[in-house]
DNA sequence: CCTAATGATTATAG
DNA sequence: CTATAATCATTAGG
């Protein structure tokens, strides 16, 4: 029987500012001093409390209503409360303000951008509004590309939704139900309503962990679902057959400058049905990759050349038709260069006739080598072309 | 599976 | 903001 000492240490240590009268009865009691009936009362429920488990469980149940009925039971009770909400508030009184945790703040913050857990439709297309503004300002159009995402997005805005009820229904299941019992038990227990109150925040605390968790996983999911689909790299697809053929066509018809102005680029992306963007990023591309490595693609702007020099060819022999090959109406809007660079594409190639194709292409590429890798100064607008061969690039396109 | 081609993005500079 | 250069990530072909 060890639990006495600890006991009374306990009272002696917690209790004395309280009630400093109490311990000292209780060893006088149990000393077996001077016979003051209600010390030794006391002393008795002590006992009878300490030695409660050694005995049956009809016993302790008439032991326990005996205590119950006691006329000094109530005092008793309050006594141990207030011993019991010193020393919890002792213990920990220090911990009790939680500040406000910045990684949730941080995750709940994302999540109402994201939309997941902002209004039910709103923050879905605002989101997806704002990925799509990030992607490269695209924006409107590939709405095909976004709806899959959307629905990803939806479905886990669902899903988290739904958990989230759970939990908090969990939470509060849980919560009357502890509460209930503490109540039932503070019939018999020294339990105060603040100790209640403090099992309950507990509890909550306990809980919005779990959600945190969620939370997390939910942004987890989020991000994945948004590097899947809107990185466009993971969703590059190669342009077709023809688009790529318009914009070769440019770019080696203005092999000179291959700066296509903002008109021309919304020229290009209206007839290849690509953004100007991504024309922007063809012609960047393709640039940087001509420069690189101009043996790489003698070959292919032989071949344009050649192409746009019989177009040009057909075109001034025959009048106004003849652009059937695989470039149909190539001619309509980009009619205008290509007439005027027809001149001298026409002239390396008629050149070249009695010469290899090997030679055909080098001279083609004179052009680009004397303007030793395009002009410095890229004025995109401007189509003045430095060192320039045969006919003048920029000359009108008179016809 | 490996590799070249290719569209897109990033870093940097003017 | 645009161009370049480097790099990433995917696609297509062997």
């Amino acid at each position: 029987m060890d639990e006495q000492p600890r006991l009374m240490h306990s009272h002696t240590g917690v209790g004395m500012a309280g009630h400093p009268g109490l311990p000292q009865h209780l060893q006088e009691g149990t000393g077996g001093a001077d016979g003051d009936g209600r010390k030794q009362d006391i002393g008795d429920i002590l006992q009878q409390i300490m030695t409660i488990t050694d005995q049956s469980l009809d016993e302790a149940q008439a032991r326990k209503h005996a205590l119950n009925c006691h006329r000094m039971k109530p005092a008793l009770f309050n006594v141990l409360c207030e011993i019991k909400e010193k020393t919890v508030l002792s213990i920990r009184g220090a911990q009790e303000e939680e500040p406000p945790d910045p990684q949730l703040m941080r995750l709940d913050n994302m999540l109402l951008a994201e939309g997941v857990s902002g209004p039910e439709k709103g923050g879905g297309s605002a989101a997806a509004a704002a990925a799509a503004a990030a992607s490269g300002g695209v924006g409107a159009d590939n709405s095909a590309e976004h709806s899959d995402y959307r629905a990803k997005l939806s479905q886990i805005r669902q899903i988290y939704h739904t958990e989230l009820e759970k939990y908090e229904q969990a939470c509060n299941e849980f919560t009357t139900h502890v509460m209930n019992l503490l109540r039932e038990q503070s019939r018999t227990r020294p339990i105060s309503p603040k100790e209640i109150e403090r099992m309950v925040s507990i509890i909550h605390r306990k809980f919005s962990s779990i959600q945190m968790q969620l939370k997390q996983s939910t942004c987890e999911a989020v991000m994945i679902l948004r590097s899947r689909f809107l990185d466009a790299r993971r969703k590059r697809r190669n342009f077709n057959k023809q688009a790529t053929e318009i914009l070769n066509e440019y770019f080696y018809s203005h092999l000179s400058n291959p700066y296509p102005s903002e008109e021309a680029k919304e020229e290009l992306a209206k007839k290849c049905a690509i953004t100007v963007a991504q024309v922007s990023n063809w012609f960047g591309n393709k640039r940087i990759r001509y420069k690189k490595n101009i043996g790489k693609f003698q070959e292919e702007a032989n071949m344009y050349a050649a192409r746009t020099a019989v177009n040009a060819a057909n075109a001034s022999s025959h009048g106004s038709q003849a652009n059937s090959p695989s470039t149909p109406n190539s001619a309509g809007s980009a009619g205008s260069f290509n007439m005027s660079n027809s001149g001298d594409l026409f002239m390396s190639v008629q050149s070249l006739n009695g010469d290899s194709y090997q030679g055909a292409q080098v001279g083609a590429n004179v052009q680009s080598q004397a303007n030793g890798g395009w002009p410095d100064a890229p004025t995109p607008s401007s189509v003045t072309s430095p060192t320039e061969g045969p006919g003048s690039v920029h000359s009108d396109t008179s016809n």
